[in-house]
DNA sequence: ATTAATATGTGACTCATAGTCCGTTGACTT
DNA sequence: AAGTCAACGGACTATGAGTCACATATTAAT
């Protein structure tokens, strides 16, 4: 129930590191400004096909995403 | 477009490896037996949360989960 | 040969919510 | 003062969640 906080918290850290604001990821990935928003502050439960448009946004791929220690628990 | 076949497959390649039905899977997750078909099957635009609920179904990290090559292109 | 059990797949459906589009506000910067 | 950025909200439409009846294939026992 928290890896929509944790990916939330990995897209900025991301976004942050390539210097973009939410508006600009958001453009990059097709998908909305306010909703990017939402995302980031892990109030969404979004669907893997948005998930995916915005790592490609983050030109990282998949794995590479969520090799961050915050994925490492189960 | 491609991360919900490749999650599907994914899915059904570690369910396989442990032995279980999806049936036993999905009950497992707390999910629905014919849901859990076609999200194997790519057919479904799953959310973050039963992404969660399924990777924590195969007893396995989010990280290990994606650590496959399948994951590795953008 | 048929019966029963197990496993998987499909189409259709309702209902909740994902996601968009409009705008506003506050913080910070120049 | 004007611009940028993040967050929030209301109203709206598109779509995912969740379930069902049914079909199919395989295997095992009778």
């Amino acid at each position: 129930m928290n890896l929509q906080l944790q990916f939330g918290e990995r897209v900025r850290e991301l976004r942050l590191a390539k210097g973009l604001s939410q508006e600009a990821l958001a453009y990059k990935a097709g998908i909305d400004r306010t909703y990017m928003t939402s995302v980031e502050n892990g109030k969404r439960n979004v669907s893997i096909q948005n998930v995916e448009k915005i790592i490609t946004a983050l030109d990282i791929s998949v794995s590479e995403f969520f090799k961050s220690d915050t994925f490492k628990h189960n």
